[in-house]
RNA sequence: GCCAACGUAGCUCAGCUGGUAGAGCACCUGAUUUGUAAUCAGGCGGUCGUGGGUUCAAAUCCUAUCGUUGGCUCCA
């Protein structure tokens, strides 16, 4: 007999060869009813596998958080199922599981379109409603390649997968008349799986590699219950109100027309914005030993070849020419910076050197890749090249570490993704020097307390990185800040400084930008926020709605002495009601409206109203402006 | 660049199977002089992304192209 132990310390005994779903009924009918799958001695497994050894069990029901990945896994093979029967001749690749649901990636003659998934899901819920039980079964793998090699059930993409593995047997989920290569484990019935909704299509290399064939990849999620779907999906809603896209043009922020795609015009509003966070990323640099410098935008080639960038990067970069001469429309600006560097001696006293400047960029992305201010053509990059000594880096890292922390929490991001790329296959510069520069990203990231995940083999040719990602609000990754190490560039373009016993050495370059381009950083701020930024960096600050045309005069006397303090504000002069004039400025959500009628002009002071709060009551001119200050010092939103 | 969908007034959108373009908001004019999320009335406004084709007739069908969206690939 064996013995399972379950949560409660109880001890059941059991034959051996008894399966999870019979020690199930055993505990309880009612739990063997809910049950999805089994934990046994710390594995996730199918109701259906037997026993064969002692262990704890516990049982997973639509109340654990584990079963969630188990039901939508489960769900994509529901969703292949429903796909190959109303389409015939779909072949079947991988059906993952991913943060939020899942997807499915099919080989179809047919094209697939959102008008197909009513149909689709309205044959899940049929084959759901019949309770097809999940049936696990085991076959050598050389029979089942062989198996799928036969015309008659031929599925390539899988014998491909088989081909490259090395267990012996393969597992197969059998549901009615259709079964997926799977390890597991699923549901052990389709009538668990009841609250799923198909998203969207799109196109997906198969294994991610542009050269072979493109598939139609059918996205969808699934919850344990039906309220969880439906918050979800409210949710997405709402994301989508929130696209920096959607909002910058209704708070008349930007736009990027069709004649210059990825090209972005900013209206004095977003200006406005754009030009209060390089005032602030200005002053934090400043106080950090940078230097701000400018470089030009149009350069001549022969900089960009003898720092490599036109041989890997030409299709990418924009090109011009005059006067018989060949330019580049800079596409990044450390050859600029290394020229600054170049200029004159560099002592190792003089370093680290940091130079630092809004670069203007452009580059030639390709068309498919562009995503309103998040991925554009032209963008300005909060830059700054550090020069330093390779036993410098360390420090400087965790200097700039810090100031990214800083910085991201001043704009009140707590959801920060680090990644450490190390060196990648084809790469410049010793091992050893690899490793020290490794380890010294490493050591920035554990004295600034920063929790990083590896990103291996994705560093730059060049050098190791650290990135850091911010999400957008439909959750979606976004890099943004970057500190990268450099042991290339600086030799290649011929820089140098003097070591203490004389001799010359290129300086360690390291690249890096706490914003990223301030046009990502903007999308990603007004997604976070919704479009209500805080007053510190909002654009508009204070609206004065005059009760009725009596009062402009006094209106625009008010304005004077709140645009004197030092805020933006401004008079809503047109002829409406009151109510109009607020629902006006709500909607273009600016953070505090002044009322201005009689009460204001008898009593000597000004009715405020915060945005999204309602009325505050009545304050003195003195003190609104004392309140405006303390809430622009404290960053508060 | 690749796959799919989409592109109608400044904005949001309607326009079924081809019959010669419509609403709300915005804007302009007039009336109203307004008290914490929409005052009323009138008016202006579009060669339906662009080029080509089919047809007696095209916003609608076909085709090419540009752009956008969702992904994939890429991101120095």
């Amino acid at each position: 007999m064996l013995k399972v132990t379950l949560p409660n310390s109880s001890v059941l005994e059991v034959e051996p060869g008894t399966t999870m779903l019979e020690v199930v009924k055993k505990i309880g009918p009612g739990l063997a009813k809910s049950a999805i799958a089994a934990i046994y001695n710390g594995k996730e497994l199918d109701l259906s596998r037997t026993l064969s050894q002692d262990g704890d069990l516990r049982v997973l029901t639509h109340q654990n958080p584990e079963s969630l990945e188990i039901v939508r896994h489960s769900t994509a093979h529901l969703m292949a199922m429903a796909v190959t029967e109303l389409f015939p001749g779909t072949l079947l690749t991988i059906g993952p599981v991913i943060e939020n649901g899942f997807y499915y990636d099919f080989d179809s003659p047919h094209k697939f379109s959102p008008d197909d998934f009513p149909a689709i899901e309205e044959k899940m819920k049929e084959i759901a409603k019949k309770d097809y039980p999940v049936e696990r079964s085991e076959m050598p793998r050389a029979e089942a390649i062989a198996y799928f090699k036969d015309p008659a059930h031929r599925e390539p993409y899988k014998v491909e997968m088989m081909e490259e593995w090395t267990d012996d047997t393969v597992s197969f989920y059998k549901q009615g008349p259709f079964s997926d290569l799977c390890r597991g484990p699923h549901v052990p019935g389709t009538g668990k799986l009841q609250h799923f909704k198909l998203l969207s299509v799109a196109g997906a290399y198969w294994r991610g590699d542009e050269k072979r064939p493109m598939l139609q990849r059918i996205y969808a999620t699934a919850f344990l219950t039906k309220d969880d779907l439906e918050k979800h999906l409210f949710q997405l809603e709402e994301a989508k109100k929130r696209d920096h896209r959607k909002v910058g043009k209704e708070l008349d922020y930007f736009h990027i027309e069709e004649g210059s795609p990825g090209m972005v015009f900013w209206h004095p509003r977003g200006w406005r914005l754009y030009s209060n966070l390089m005032s602030y990323i200005s002053a934090k640099l400043s106080r950090r030993g940078y230097q701000e410098v400018r470089t030009p935008e149009v350069v001549d080639k022969s900089l960009y070849v003898k720092s490599g960038h036109v041989a890997n990067y030409s299709d990418l970069m924009f090109f011009t020419q005059s006067e018989n001469r060949e330019f580049v429309i800079k596409p990044m600006n450390c050859p600029c910076h290394v020229e600054i560097f170049k200029q004159g001696i560099k002592s190792f006293r003089d370093l680290p050197i940091r130079l630092a400047e809004f670069g203007k960029c452009h580059r030639n992305e390709l068309a498919g890749v562009m995503h309103g201010l998040m991925r554009v053509r032209g963008f300005t990059q909060d830059d700054a090249h550090i020069f330093c000594t390779v036993e410098q880096i360390a420090d400087e890292v965790a200097d700039f570490c810090r100031l990214l922390q800083e910085v991201y929490a001043d704009f009140g991001f707590s959801d920060i993704i680090v990644k450490l790329a190390d060196r990648p296959e084809k790469r410049v510069g010793s091992d050893e020097v690899w490793t020290k520069a490794e380890a010294a990203l490493k050591e920035a990231c554990e004295r600034a307390r920063l929790g990083y995940i590896m990103n291996p083999g994705e560093g730059a040719f060049y050098g190791p990185k650290l990135e850091f990602t911010l999400k957008d609000s439909l959750g979606r990754h976004w890099q943004c800040g970057t500190i990268q190490v450099d042991f290339n560039t600086a030799d290649r373009l011929g820089a140098e400084y003097v070591a203490s016993d004389g001799s010359k050495h290129p300086p360690v370059m390291l690249h890096r930008a706490v914003f990223g381009s301030l046009e990502r950083f903007i999308a990603i701020l007004i997604e976070n926020f919704g479009g209500d930024l805080p007053l510190w960096m909002n654009p508009q600050q204070v609206r004065i709605l005059p009760v009725s045309e009596k009062f402009v005069d006094a209106a625009q006397e008010l304005n004077r002495k709140i645009l004197d303090a030092g805020l933006i504000s401004e008079v809503d002069v047109r002829n409406d009601k009151i109510g109009f004039k607020i629902r006006e400025g709500e909607r273009e959500k600016v953070p505090y409206l002044v009322i201005l009628g009689d009460k204001e002009i008898q009593s000597g002071k000004i009715s405020l109203r915060k945005r999204k709060t309602g009325d505050l009551g009545a304050f003195s001119l003195d003190e609104a402006l004392e309140k405006f200050k303390l809430e622009i010092s404290s960053k508060g939103a």
